[in-house]
Order: C-alpha cells, then structure tokens, then sequence
DNA sequence: ATGTGCATGTAACTGGTTACATGATTCG
DNA sequence: CGAATCATGTAACCAGTTACATGCACAT
C-alpha cells in the first residue's frame, strides 16, 4: 500500500528531498517540468501534503511574510527520508510508469551507481518486451492491418526504440557496456519509419 | 463535460468503432496494445459499457455460447458514431495525453485526411512547445542543475525529438503520398465511418 | 485436483479533478 | 481599474482500482 503504485506522495516526497518547499512551489517545478511528470491541483496536492505532515514524514517551518500569505517550507524528516528510499528500492517493474520512472531519475542522486543502473537496466528490459509485443501484434495477420492500428503501432514502435537508445546510451556512459548483439538490435532502429 | 478529456468511454467506443467486440475482448485488444493505451480492471470496464448502452451510444447483441457465458457483442449505434466523431474533432490541444493520442491514430480511418493532417501538425506544436520548455528549464541557471534533473531534461529530450521526427516523416508520407504502398495507405483514408 | 482461459458482473475504496472561498500586491 | 502572481485551503464529485463472487470447459 505504501509502496507499490506511484502516487503524488512519492512525488511530493521526492521533490521536497531535493530542497525545501511550500505547496505552490512544487506546483511550479511539477509544472514546469510539463508532461513529462504532470501537475497535480492544489485540490490533492495540499490534501496530500497534509497527510504527509499528519504521518510524520515531513515537516514544515512557517515563514511570515509582509504583504504576502505565510509561506509554509516543507522538507522530509528522517521518516520521510526512509520511506523514500524504500520506494526507490523497492519498485519493481510493474509500477514503472512515465511518470515514476521520470521521477528515479531525478532522484539520481540519492541512488547508489550500482541502484541507478540495474534501474535503468530493468526499465531496458521492459520497453524491449514492450518492442516485441508491438512487432507481434503487428505481423498478426489475424486479419490485415488497419491503417489506424499501423500507425498507431509504429508510432509505438518509434517511441519504444527512441527510449533504447538512450538507455543504451546512458548506461554506456555510466560505464556499464552492454554486449555487442544487445546494443546493435536497439541502434539499428532509428532511421526507418512507416 | 462530456467531450474534454480522454476517459475509458472515448476508448471503448472507439474500439467498438471498428469492430464489435464484447467487455472481454477489449481488454484483451487493449492488453496487447499495452502501455500505449493501458489496459482497464474489468471493474471499470464493465460499467462504463453498461453506462454507454444506458446512453444508447452502443447496442449489444447476445450470443448464446455452449458451455462457455453468454457473449455480449457491443458496436456503436449511429448516436455513439456521432459522439466519437464529435470527440475526435473537437479535441483541442489541452487532452492531447499519449492515450488520446494513440486513440487518435488508432481511428485514423475515420478522419478526412485533413482532419487528420491538422490533428497532427497540433500534436507538433505541442511537443515542440514541451521541448522549448524543457531547453529552458535546463538552462535556467537558477542554480546549477543537479545531475538527477539533467537526466530527467535530457530524457524528455530525447522523446520529444524523437516524436518530432515521427510527425515530420508521416506528414511528409501524407502529403506525398508516391510509392505504391504508400498510396494504397493513402485510399484507405476515405471511408469513413459516419 | 488444480489451474488457466472464457465470460460476466458488484461493492468498497482511493486518488484524483473541478469549483469554490479568501486576500494582499504588483504590473500594465 | 482590472488582471496576474503569490499563497492557502475545503467540499462535492468522478474515474478508476482492488477485491470479491460466479460458473463451465479444457488441459496438465
């Protein structure tokens, strides 16, 4: 229940691990950072802080401020932290959605090299099998084709070889070389499409 | 209210668009299509396809079955056509989530060509409106950028150029339409199904 | 006998959105 | 003078998941 899925707790959590700060500004950096890790309204996202607050993994110090609203930092406290670390983990490949998977990464820092890269080589292995699951639904000739559904599975297709690439080119400069046969089947991609 | 987002009711009826199928067999075309559209809990598909019928957007026919449960076969009444194509043409940029997306493509059938070519060239805008943002999210020297959200931009960077590159070469293909594949791909455009 | 595939469904819950409410400050 | 930005929050609602319940057929 904790762990599992990827909510906006883990987000939250994540973000106020990097630097302290109030509920409208993790809107702000959530927003910037666009589609890649969507942003929440303040309808869930002050909810969730707060029950953060209640479960003793953050806190918050209050700044007053002249003119403006108080402004209330938040950041992790030791508990927080943990749980945290327990997400990063402990996330296996069923949760790795777009948006957690984003977030393991902006959590780089906090992962041991070797967390980092068998994260990195787990995600790999998933949009692989994503590859192939495509390719399968592709030449089944079931029946032929639609035009639709040929579009949409490349489409698939170009996005699932644009991720490989730069995996493998990710993992090959945190140094881990990846064997011969694996990396040309993820280069060769590219160039030809519909 | 109900055109805006993308919800469950826009995917099953699209699906039911290009053949009937019952509450079992899109779950299972949406399997197979995997982390492109998601696949639903029967959970919430089942009542959403009890809702549509409510709704007289689908009908169903049963099919008794030997040994095995009844097999409910939905497709969409001339009221459910017309609300996808609503959906389809009015969507403006703001749902434009990758499942929309996908299901856009997906019913490309039923576009006209020009419908689809500006659904297209909307979707570019977009990504590369994201890509500016996260160039500039990247060079914002706020403070210098920590090796965790250096990963996550040059991530997002990399997804979007590669969507790029995609819409530029099936635009191109669109426009161009000259080898023989392409313009047998280029036929199947106009039957629409309204 | 045990599990997997076919095929349907409901009830309780959760995680979110939308719309609302408040209020000072600064910019055009 | 109105709009945008800063800054917080609540209540009603909605779309989805999880867990449960049913039941037959076929393969291991």
């Amino acid at each position: 229940m904790a762990s599992g899925a990827f909510t906006l707790r883990h987000c939250i959590l994540g973000l106020l691990a990097q630097k302290p700060m109030s509920g409208y500004d993790i809107r702000r950096v959530m927003e910037k950072l666009g589609w890649l890790i969507g942003s929440p309204s303040y309808g869930s996202l002050y909810p969730a802080l707060h029950a953060l607050y209640d479960e003793g993994l953050v806190t918050v110090d209050v700044l007053a401020q002249a003119g403006k609203p108080d402004r209330k930092l938040y950041w992790p406290t030791e508990a927080g932290r943990r749980s945290l670390q327990d997400w990063v983990n402990q996330s296996g490949p069923a949760d790795v959605t777009l948006k957690a998977f984003v977030m393991h990464l902006l959590l780089a820092d906090s992962f041991s090299a070797d967390g980092l890269i068998a994260y990195l080589l787990q995600r790999r292995e998933q949009i692989l099998a994503q590859q192939v699951a495509l390719e399968a639904s592709w030449s089944e000739a079931d029946e032929q084709v639609g035009w639709g559904k040929s579009l949409a599975l490349d489409y698939g297709r170009a996005l699932a070889s644009a991720e490989l690439n730069w995996l493998d080119h990710v993992l090959n400069s945190l140094r881990y070389p990846l064997s011969g046969e694996e990396s040309q089947r993820a280069k060769a991609v590219s160039p030809d499409l519909v």
